[in-house]
DNA sequence: ATTTAACCGAGACGGTACGTCCCGTCTTTAC
DNA sequence: GTAAAGACGGGACGTACCGTCTCGGTTAAAT
């Protein structure tokens, strides 16, 4: 009764397709529109009619949603258009940055990760998800540092230019005006001697 | 006779100074300890022994707790040793700033009160709260502009000291190295062309 | 200080005749119109601006109240005008309480003494107020009983005259049709051979 | 695939049968030995254990637990050792009435079932429960009618015999004496001129 | 006229129960 | 084995009254 055999016959295991897909993606709109608040299973369950338990048995806490719609959520925003000169790629970069802010619930998105970062568990997703954001800036000054036309640690770097944007959006809520991001890119660009053509 | 006179007599209104002073203290104390997910009526109740009626009649959500809390709390850390020498100065406000990092459950907080900024409730609780840690760095920022030693927006002159000490911290969950600190300064003054002498 | 001193000087105990009179007044309105579950120092207090503290001061509980309430209410209900004819008189007196079963919220108010009856305190409310509905029958039957034209328990005599109305009525819920009373009274003097001419 | 189905497998709905005794239970004798007051949610989950919630779940008001206790509680009062003489008859099936008088807490019922009579709501559960207690006084009545033992309107007769008890014992909360009852239903008999033989 | 006791209103406070919501686990049934 | 439907115990929510209390101001006798 109820034999360990080896793994023989039988369906695969995990959500079908069609549940998996229903679920994460109403999971990423509520958490988008309503604030990680309104992702619970009961919520879910009304958005996609897929039952309460059928939630719990692949998702047992907000956690792992939260992490199966972070990885698609942060790996698609790569940029394949860089073209090697420091002062376009890093307008490129940061220009992704910022108009993530514009076009994405990035506060909302934010918010909904601290509140489940858990205590103290690894690796935290809001930060996790921070450092997806910058990662097209961090890229590019790596590239950079990696060329020699760059010199110091690229974190300390990437913060020096993503920092106060990333302050005055995420942590003032101010919406970031395109001419102080472009001014910052040249400041940056001047006082590490790289005279940033536009 | 006997007439309903406009107001005669009663026991004045508000919590008695005992009870306020045990709940919002103990508030504050959860609030710093475990995260805003504990500052709840029933966890106040059980910590104070005040009823939990009495805690929703005075302070009838969260919010009203984390406003009668975040003023004492905020207020206290002006500066007055300020010498109006921009490079000491500027080391003064950006020390404070750091030390609470180090001191003070900043980060708990901070998550606590962005949970409860309400939605699109001005003043934002959170961002009232980020205000009020750069406030000393502004000051000195902004009497130096005034004195005409620098020259720009204040606001952005805040930021670009400030911006990647907070995101360092509070966003990417690092600790912020003195070291890091002392050569950001450094470096802000050398850029504006004020001879920072240690 | 404070000593026991023999009644001297001060205002006299007890409520204001202002005070009593919008309380009881409003507390029977509320009695008849909405029932026992209406009876409390809240409403009361809505009702009639007299604070809730009064309210208790003078009538600690709700039996309080209705104790207060239930002699002007039963008490006025005397009938002076008997003439000594048995038929008649039966008629008269069956009649009073049949009308007010009609034109008094005698259910509701039954209701509410019943509810407030109290565990076995005597004398219980409900039946004190069924005795006073049926007095003016009792008195009848006794004056015949005295004048020797009729014959047993004055008791037992009235429920057999007034049992079956209170049945259908209070506890069936019925009107109480004057044909059917007319017949039961006729009946009653027919098997006590008191030819009841109407 | 995996469309919406209309009814696709779930557990039977309705409370378990384990869980519906024990609350059933409870509340019948809450209910008898406390009174109405004491069939509230909060007494239930203390009785039986079983959580207030689940109670909610199955019987959302007072009103539900008292219609699923009035069924099974007046069912059970049938008379079937009718002999078809109608003085017995008549015998046993007041006699079961008055037994129960005495035997069970009619009182207590009467006044619980009448607090929840609701607002007018049908079926009234005090009266439907008072029709009950008569019901066999009724069905003899009702055969000796058809029979053409008796005249006139069998709901009269039954007032004329059950009336006054009922009002001695519900209204005025004496005792009725067993002497007083076969009195009682001797005179009927004898008025009715059906020569009841005891 | 001054005491002095009582009235009365306003409100704090602890407490109990309410009815609701969601949680997370479980059991039963269907596919 | 996936999925659905739902029971169930549990915890917290926010509300409504409860009954007691403290606090102020007023009023009406009795001295």
């Amino acid at each position: 009764m109820g034999e360990m055999t080896d793994r023989a016959g039988g369906r695969p295991a995990g959500p079908t397709e069609e549940t998996a897909g229903r679920v994460l993606k109403a999971a990423f709109e509520l958490l988008a529109t309503e604030g990680s608040a309104a992702l619970t299973p009961v919520r879910l369950h009304q958005e996609t009619g897929v039952a309460r338990t059928t939630i719990y048995r692949h998702w047992p806490t907000p956690r792992h949603l939260l992490l199966a719609i972070l990885g698609p959520a942060t790996k698609r925003h790569e940029i394949d258009d860089l073209v090697g000169e420091i002062g376009a790629d890093l307008r490129t970069a940061v220009g992704t940055l910022t108009t993530r802010f514009e076009t994405r619930p990035v506060r909302t998105f934010f918010d909904g990760l601290r509140v489940h970062d858990g205590n103290g568990e690894k690796p935290s997703l809001s930060e996790q998800y921070i450092e997806g954001l910058i990662a097209p800036v961090r890229a590019v000054i790596a590239a950079a540092v990696e060329r020699g036309e760059l010199h110091g640690e690229a974190d300390r770097l990437v913060l020096e230019i993503c920092g106060p944007l990333l302050a005055e959006f995420l942590l003032l809520g101010r919406r970031v005006k395109s001419a102080e991001v472009e001014q910052a890119i040249t400041d940056f660009l001047d006082r590490h001697q790289l005279g940033g053509s536009t």
